[in-house]
DNA sequence: CTGTTAGCGCGTTCAC
DNA sequence: GTGAACGCGCTAACAG
């Protein structure tokens, strides 16, 4: 029904090899010959079968991207920019949205992607097993978010240093019931929340203020389950003064709590979240900024980097520049704590 | 590198046919035969190449999906419904990143689509001469978004009925001054802003208001955009009370704008938006809730059904359900308008 | 610089 | 129920 190689080949006279060099720009047509196929071709509006050519040459021009929820702001923008960097180089993007445990499981046994992509970016770092899986393609692999894997390069930020920024910034203002919404019901094998909670416990501890237990809750790091965990943190019997959201995301689902419970910000509690979501300066939301458009492109970079000279091994970790942000969330605890 | 279909064959004792049947679940295999040539293929990790099988069959298992934008969280949201059915029923996703007017058109001259897809679906309703280019690839279509395009399977709303929702509240309230932030310099050719915009007229027009083209800004869909329009709305000489924004996101913007110059809402001024956007909820947006995923999963669900069933014929337009909801920013004007 | 010859790995007739 | 032959459309190696 479409155009075939063949097709052009015999309406511009010339072999279909001839016409495969022309179109893709190898060496070796004269330029007058290139530029009668390039004619033909466009008026056949003829495109190579990428089946077929990958099928002879054992390339595919497509990378793969696990992404999981593209619908969150953070993984959807992550996903805009690398995809953009991918088509700007000619490749195309395969899919694959690993939102339940289920479909998550079911891909990296399956293995879609096998003979299908010549690279893999995974926006989230994948575990030490599926890791393996991803390897066992043996093709160049890069990640963002999550801590070191073999094999990969990954691009991230210092979540350690980031959320020092945040809490110590509570501390500095005079709180000392400084509570955290944390995201540990996500898989466990990142380390993004482990290591903002590492910070959160350092700083404390360097401040002289003691943990206490009851003032961290598990917001899923979503609006809903921070406005559940910031529900729970007002219940304990003396309440924090001031929370650290691990996402500006829950840092919303809190301020939403609070407003339910007629309590001001930052008159009654100070918020501050991470990540600077696009609404989070809408909302004066008090955060620390991280480049997520910037670390989607330059995982792409670095892959097609890789691509393109595959001695040169694996680049390892690069870390992006973060920023912490004031803006109204936040402020010196009031005399007197909420309630 | 990777097994092949023949190495399976091998090791099974049987031809390459049979592999190719019992894996595929085809007629003409006894049940032992097939047991043991699925126990040998996942010991070799064997799946089919992808390019091969599609080169043979003319299936590629793959569709096509067209996105503008994919970090703003309306079609964020939209295509990770559209993944997750897709992926459910065992089709990859191609994804393609229509932000700048470069890309888009470089996409619908070259059409990378072309014999790499079994359907296509647009998350934005293509114009005339991009639906042209996109039918040309002789596969069904479906669109999000946008009105009815020939040959398309289109998921929408009715936008006319929605903002009218969204005006009339201000009226009832008894708002007299009325704008309108658009997205005027979108793509002229989609129906959304169009529709909401005459509805916005419409009303206006019922309720014995005269139409002041100085109370309409443009918003450009953004919320920066939201903001800028809202400013040039306050500089007018008889500002606004009320306005109704035709996104959530932009909606926020004009929120921003009337923070920073000291506005309350909604005392002084009232804002409804249009979408429910996932955060509208946090910030207490009055708005129009429309299903955003569920447009996507409906179009993604549409356009399977056509692919099973390809004498059927395009099914058409379908409308979704909208839904007013009064949240906490708009309220009676007061007895004097702002400033 | 150009044409000819062989596959790439699989699905799909046909025979048997 | 199973195997052998052929071709999908293209690229790569080799001639010339």
């Amino acid at each position: 029904m479409t155009a075939r190689i063949t097709d052009v080949a015999r309406a511009a006279g010339v072999s279909a090899s001839t016409v495969s060099r022309a179109l893709r720009g190898r060496p070796g047509v004269s330029d007058e010959v290139r530029d009668q196929i390039a004619a033909v071709a466009a008026r056949l509006g003829y495109t190579a079968s990428r089946s077929a050519s990958s099928l002879a040459s054992g390339r595919t021009f497509t990378i793969g991207v696990i992404a999981p929820y593209i619908g969150r702001w953070f993984f959807g923008t992550v996903l805009d920019a690398a995809e953009q960097v991918f088509s700007a180089a000619g490749y195309d993007v395969l899919l694959y949205n690993l939102g339940s445990p289920e479909t998550r499981k079911r891909f990296f046994t399956k293995l879609p992607v096998r003979k299908r992509v010549d690279a893999v970016l995974s926006l989230l770092i994948p575990d030490e097993e599926e890791a393996a899986a991803l390897r066992s393609l043996g093709v160049p692999l890069a990640s963002t978010v999550g801590g070191a894997r073999e094999g990969f390069t990954v691009v991230g930020i210092d979540d350690r240093v980031g959320a020092e920024s945040a809490v110590r910034h509570l501390v500095n203002l005079g709180h000392r019931r400084i509570g955290m919404v944390s995201g540990a019901s996500e898989p466990l094998h990142w380390t993004t929340p482990v290591d903002r909670r590492r910070a959160y416990l350092d700083v404390l501890a360097d401040a002289g203020i003691a943990h206490d237990p009851a003032l961290e809750a598990d917001g899923d790091y979503t609006v809903e389950g921070g406005e559940r965990a910031m529900t729970e943190l007002l219940v304990v019997s003396r309440p924090p003064t001031a929370v650290f959201a691990q996402s500006d995301e829950m840092a919303m689902g809190a301020l939403r709590a609070l407003r339910r419970h007629r309590l001001k910000v930052p008159d009654d509690v100070s918020i501050v979240g991470f990540d600077d979501h696009e609404l989070s300066d809408v909302i004066g939301l008090t955060t620390v900024a991280q480049p997520v458009a910037g670390q989607g492109a330059e995982a792409a970079r670095l892959l097609l980097q890789q691509l393109d000279e595959p001695e040169a091994g694996t680049p390892g970790h690069v870390q992006m520049p973060i920023r912490f942000v004031l803006r109204d969330t936040t402020a010196p605890p009031a005399p007197r704590g909420p309630q």
